[in-house]
DNA sequence: TTGTAGGCGTTATCAG
DNA sequence: CTGATAACGCCTACAA
């Protein structure tokens, strides 16, 4: 393994100065600066990172935490956690999965991702002695990544206004939480900006819900109706149950999801979509979180990215 | 934070005490042994990973590469992740997700689980200096965790007899590895033990490929026919086609998958498959991985776990 | 059986 | 701007 010292000897500086061309090279002349530069080279040298660690008090290692008890198998976390460890490998970090709360704070770890928080889940963070990140929007002053849930959902309204659905409906999930609200309000502002009526139905997030709505009140639907869907699972249940109705899709009725985790799947037909930037976030993510390390905790605000829209089959 | 010294200064003892009862406790004394075990637990000490990581020339962390260019965002695929990350959480282990085959030896690792490779792959392992194992069987004498191929479609195949099959034809993926060949023997035997004939298609592993097949030659099954298939996408392809045609399934034909990714999906009729007990490989991975590390890179053998039949509703 | 000295590879500090 | 020294927390080797 070759060393700092070795560079040294190398370019017959001390260590010290090899150090500076590497983590200070401001300090250092052009003169030895190239000289250390081209030993590194032929010696083909790499900094010890466990070293690095060791005097900096860090571990290299973050904890991609998952509270929410939810199919941890999704496509929809693998992609994030993907983009999210392509982010670290940038730093030479490496990450452990924590899906037991209670486990988080036990091993070493700089700092921690936390996707899938819940509102009461809140208190709980205030207690962490480590910088954290969330995934996926609040209103506390949490420092977070997720997608703009609000323009996703205008974007959505305003694309299924463009093609002349006349009645808008928006089949919600019945959480309580920040980005639900926010995809409600895209939907609820753009309506109001054309004078029309908010329609609002929710339900938990399974396809099977969905299509139970769409077949109590199929009869009250009118023709050239779109739902505005807050994920992708419902609407594939509206897109279901409309189709056992015989409803001609996407002549009288449109279908918009919210996701695009399905984009690569061949059910017919496929589904128009809001489609969040998952793999950038999950990277956004990992930037974040690091340099809250770097910068000892300090606040890093909040990124929203822009989702787009996909337009399939399912909306005319 | 908690050091060695401080524990030594709790317990009254010299440092070397302490990092003896945490290494090599039978090098001491009942007595002493109890008293820092005590301070330990006052003090709350855990031991610095990092700092032994340095002196042991160690990392603390592995690499979970990906050699075949698939959808890694298969539940597959994440499910594996999952047992592993939990097999190395035992050893306050962490991971680095690696996609891009030549960026595996770049940073720093104690080693590599390397999944998705291929025969073509094998020449490139000879050349890695860190210890690794592999994900899939093979017979070149490269350390692996499987499930139990050619056990798991004789399952499936001697199910489909009991179940009163007259004929089973193979549906395999056309590709030359080990684990398609094991997969078919398993097939072959039990057909040979029966004095049938085999009777084998082999296609690329996607569902509308097999579609096709079942399309060009369903003229040609007879009533009582089941197919055996290599996997679940596969064995959807068959399904899917199967029932365009008209076919009655379960009653005339049936079909067996294999891998058991599909399990929890709505869709109807759910598919009998051979199920891999994907979470614990993954476990099964991360516990030979940190042993032949820990041995110096020293042979850890074949592990096959056996995979189990789900009876479900494409099979009477 | 226990303790002392030295070193793993790096960086902060302070002196030159 | 550069270099010597000490320190991070732990473990090996040797000494007592």
């Amino acid at each position: 393994m070759v060393t700092l010292s070795d560079v040294a000897k190398e370019a017959n500086v001390s260590k010290m100065t090899v150090s500076r061309v590497i983590n200070h090279p401001e300090q250092v002349t052009q003169e030895l600066r190239k000289l250390v530069e081209q030993a590194m080279t032929t010696l083909d040298y790499h900094p010890n990172y466990i070293a690095q660690a060791l005097v900096n008090n860090r571990t290299n290692v973050v904890k991609f935490v998952t509270l929410e008890n939810i199919d941890t198998t999704e496509p929809y976390y693998m992609t994030l956690l993907f983009g999210f460890a392509r982010g670290l490998a940038k730093k030479q970090y490496a990450f452990q999965l924590v899906t037991d709360p209670s486990k988080i704070e036990q091993g070493n770890a700089d700092g921690y991702l936390i996707t899938g928080a819940r509102s009461k889940d809140y208190e709980y963070f205030d207690k962490l002695d480590k910088p954290f990140v969330l995934f996926g929007e609040n209103h506390r002053g949490y420092d977070f990544v997720d997608n703009d849930n609000q323009l996703g959902e205008k974007k959505a309204t305003k694309y299924a206004l463009s093609r002349l659905y006349k009645h808008l409906i928006f089949m919600g999930i019945d959480v309580k939480e920040p980005f639900e609200y926010s995809r409600e309000a895209g939907y609820i502002n753009t309506l109001q900006q054309n004078q029309m009526i908010p329609q609002i139905y929710r339900v938990s997030n399974h396809s099977h819900e969905a299509q139970k709505v769409i077949k109590e009140h199929f009869n009250s639907f009118k023709k050239d109706t779109c739902f505005i869907c807050a994920s992708d699972r419902i609407a594939v249940g509206v897109v279901r149950q409309l189709l056992k109705e015989g409803a001609k899709l996407p002549a009288d009725f449109g279908v918009i999801g919210y996701d695009g985790v399905f984009l690569n799947q061949v059910s017919n037909p496929q589904l128009t979509t809001v489609k969040q930037p998952i793999l950038k976030m999950g990277e956004f993510l990992a930037d974040m979180l690091l340099q809250k390390i770097e910068q000892s905790g300090s606040p890093q605000g909040e990124i929203m990215l822009e989702p787009s829209l996909v337009r399939r089959g399912t909306t005319r």
